[in-house]
DNA sequence: ACTTGGTCATTTTTT
DNA sequence: ATGACCAAGT
């Protein structure tokens, strides 16, 4: 057995050897955290705890697989068989399984994705009749996540007279009738969404005694990771389960809580003093991680912060390069600089691609940089935005199997009704939709005895959903004989859904029709590991996983080393060696959506945080001068968080150093063929000194070899100036001769129509057409 | 009932 | 730029 007490420090080794009472792990950024998470359960079950008495409720399910694997080093993996690890989601959602009959659930409840969620709230809204730019679905959602979140019951919120007045403050009267109704229609069709899965089991405890008091002796010792990230629900359920025992050991560090915004509650973890008697505390300061420089320089960001714990994270690694600091004039070209920056990297220091991450603020930002990777040839990878699950033919292909597990499941059935197009059109499905919810019953009864209704349906749709029923019906008789694998190969056949795709031909319906192989195969898989495991490989559970996976869980079986690229919030947790963090841009990060209120901001800085701490041996900061937002280009400012670091940790490379050069770069992306002299750079930042002290006495060094211009106006609008008027005859590289019809816009976004004597009328943007005005 | 073409909103972050 | 949604045509 490993000697796991040695490869630890005093104040690890204090929390992992502590045995009962309430405690809690403030663990500073890359102080092995996870270390001592996973030797704390190894040696509470060497002191002869049974596996089976303890729950381990991590972040991601990535997060307890490897956990448990690395539990199951040290006390042998049979041993390590029984503990229970997860997240709050699936693990509730267990328990829900085979409690759930208490709240009048089905044992093969739906777990509604937040697509499901949206679609069922926009047919809701329409069916009320109410104006769906006023309750847009998605924000409805959100309000209703953060009741739930908040367990407010659509009684309670009838009960709070604020709550009704601040959604008639904002144009939403309706509020409470839409979470009736949302609720209500999820309960009818067996279907928990995400925040459910917590408020119900918060209900079940509350609500059956006898169900608490088995959890409770089940669970003798319950250890929580990422406290800092629990919404208040998660709070309640896990006081109460550790109720009985009180051995609950919550780990978490505050400067890393970045969940506010799905209702994470950072006072979780600043009160856990306050709600447990006699708590005993651990720090974990030395960071193993990352350089002294990356260790300094994220603690000069989050000093700024005003509500934290008190805590001084330190490191005796060594100094290591300063944080670079790259500018550039698009996010084309900060693409280009971070692919150029990994190359050369790789071949300098002997890298692999693995040991690079880029991250960034917003999803959408994948996109340049994973342009900028390919057309380098750099393997890479790219987490989160649309998951394999997300996508419309694997949705598809889920909904028959959701619907066949559980009928009465609406949105799996609504999705699927028509797919392939059987001629069922939405006036049908409206038409059963409203006879559904009048007889009190789901579409899918509806249709078992359509002949006892009356629909007012003509005969040729009747027979088609007949067919339809008919066809679901067979296929829950196959589910009775065959495997999780076989019964959906079976539908997929019998539906002809590969048939449909292949009708359409083009490269994206090919790849449709890998994707489902690939679910084909996936679910395979999922079969055998789970008999592997001795676990539960129904059709059932596997849609469980999917509903509850993380991006990382499907990771492939590492093939090839590649560059990561997610977000910061999903690289929590997570460490590289080389971090790019791009898009350091006010507006962006922060995000203009977090600078309204002072806690917005401090978590975006708390964000901000956990991005550079990612950082083993060298981080980059990149930002660029303009960007594309919604489709136009727009002007943008270096971000604040820039300033905030200590400028002594920082380094800023100048075009020089970045090797291609800058007139390359230029002449591709927006300057079209402009003159070099013409470029001007606009003035770094200038901000109002009232707004921060540190503001003041740091000023922002702009590459030295580049000179300043005092007035400038945006490099871009120099170059459009050239004074495109209507009327004039101008010529085009492609289309020849043309006369300018009519101008539009300005600066970057000036457009003009011009009329061809080849090509006819096209309207072009000036930014991008190489034109020339003849007269 | 389905297809097509046009308009509009959309970008925080996720279980 | 892209995709979702809607109105009018087939």
């Amino acid at each position: 057995m490993i000697n796991y007490l040695k490869n630890l420090n005093e104040s690890q080794k204090a929390a992992v050897v502590h045995k009962e009472g309430p405690m809690i792990i403030i663990a500073g950024a890359g102080s092995g955290k996870t270390r001592v998470l996973t030797y704390r359960i190894a040696h509470l079950m060497n002191q002869g705890v049974d596996s089976f008495n303890i729950l381990s409720l991590t972040f991601t399910n990535k997060a307890a697989r490897e956990m448990k694997d690395r539990i199951g080093d040290v006390v042998g993996t049979s041993e390590a068989k029984n503990l229970w690890m997860g997240t709050f989601h699936s693990v509730f959602a267990r328990i829900l399984r085979s409690e759930g009959s208490h709240l009048g659930y089905p044992s093969n409840f739906t777990i509604y994705d937040t697509q499901d969620a949206v679609r069922l709230l926009s047919s809701i809204i329409k069916e009320k009749q109410l104006d769906k730019d006023k309750y847009k679905p998605k924000q409805v959602l959100s309000r209703i996540s953060s009741f739930k979140n908040s367990l407010i019951t659509v009684k309670a919120y009838y009960n709070d007279p604020e709550l009704i007045e601040a959604d008639k403050m904002a144009q939403r009267p309706k509020m409470g009738e839409i979470y009736h109704q949302y609720v209500e229609r999820c309960f009818k069709a067996g279907a928990m969404d995400f925040d459910d899965l917590l408020l119900r089991t918060n209900e079940l405890l509350t609500r059956f005694p006898e169900v608490l008091a088995k959890y409770q002796d089940r669970f003798k010792y319950i250890l929580v990771d990422e406290y800092q990230d629990t919404n208040h629900s998660q709070y309640l359920i896990v006081r109460a389960l550790a109720d009985r025992f009180q051995n609950i050991c919550v780990v978490g560090d505050d400067s890393q809580s970045i969940y506010a915004f799905r209702g994470a509650n950072i006072q979780n973890i600043l009160n856990f003093q306050r709600d447990y008697d006699k708590v005993q505390i651990f720090k974990l300061e030395q960071n193993y991680r990352s350089s002294n420089n990356i260790v300094q320089a994220a603690n000069s960001v989050i000093e700024k912060n005003k509500t934290k714990l008190d805590k001084e994270v330190w490191t005796e690694n060594s100094e290591g390069p300063k944080i670079k600091v790259m500018r550039t004039y698009t996010e084309g070209e900060e693409g280009r600089f971070i692919a150029d920056s990994i190359f050369d990297n790789m071949m300098n220091l002997q890298l692999k691609n693995s040991d690079f991450a880029i991250l960034y603020r917003t999803n959408a930002q994948s996109r340049a940089l994973e342009d900028a990777l390919r057309k380098k040839d750099i393997k890479h990878r790219i987490y989160g935005g649309l998951s394999f699950y997300q996508r419309k033919e694997i949705k598809d292909t889920l909904a028959y199997l959701r619907l066949l597990i559980n009928p009465n499941d609406e949105e799996a059935l609504k999705r699927v009704i028509n797919y392939p197009m059987r001629g069922i059109g939405v006036a049908t499905v409206d038409k059963l939709s409203v006879a559904a919810n009048h007889y009190k019953i789901s579409i899918f009864e509806l249709l078992r005895d359509l002949n006892n209704y009356d629909l007012n349906l003509n005969s040729g749709t009747k027979n088609k959903l007949v067919g339809f029923i008919t066809m679901m019906q067979h296929f829950q008789i196959e589910a009775q004989s065959k495997n999780a694998f076989e019964v959906a190969e079976f539908v997929v056949k019998q539906t002809r859904l590969i048939r449909d795709l292949e009708k359409d031909g083009t490269p994206e319906g090919v790849s449709r029709i890998e994707n489902v192989q690939e679910l084909l195969n996936g679910i395979k898989d999922f079969i055998e590991v789970q008999k592997e495991k001795d676990e539960d490989d129904s059709l059932a559970f596997f849609l469980e996983d999917v509903a509850l996976a993380t991006d990382f869980d499907n990771d492939k079986k590492d093939e090839t080393p590649r560059v990561s690229l997610m977000t910061i919030h999903l690289a929590k947790g997570l460490e590289f060696p080389y971090v790019y963090i791009v898009g350091l841009e006010e507006n962006l990060f922060p995000s203009a959506m977090s600078m309204n209120t002072r806690s917005e901001l401090e978590e975006e800085r708390r964000l901000f945080y956990v991005a550079l701490t990612r950082a083993e041996k060298q981080a980059y900061l990149t930002y660029a001068q303009t960007r594309y937002r919604w489709g136009k280009l727009v002007d943008c400012e270096p971000s604040r968080f820039l300033e905030e670091i200590d400028e002594k940790f920082l380094e800023y490379l100048t075009v020089k150093e970045s090797k291609h050069t800058q007139t390359k770069f230029i002449n591709e992306d927006i300057f079209g063929s402009v003159p070099q002299n013409k470029i001007r750079f606009k003035k770094p930042i200038q901000r109002s000194p009232a707004k921060s002290k540190t503001a003041q006495k740091i000023e922002f060094q702009p590459p030295k070899n580049l000179k300043k211009v005092t007035n400038p106006a945006s490099p871009k609008a120099n170059l459009f100036d050239n004074n495109i008027v209507v009327g004039n005859i101008v010529n085009h590289t492609k289309f020849g001769k043309g006369e300018v019809l009519s101008v539009e816009g300005n600066g970057a976004n000036q457009k003009a129509e011009i009329r061809f004597a080849s090509v006819g009328v096209k309207k072009l943007l000036l930014q991008f057409a190489r034109l020339t005005i003849i007269s």
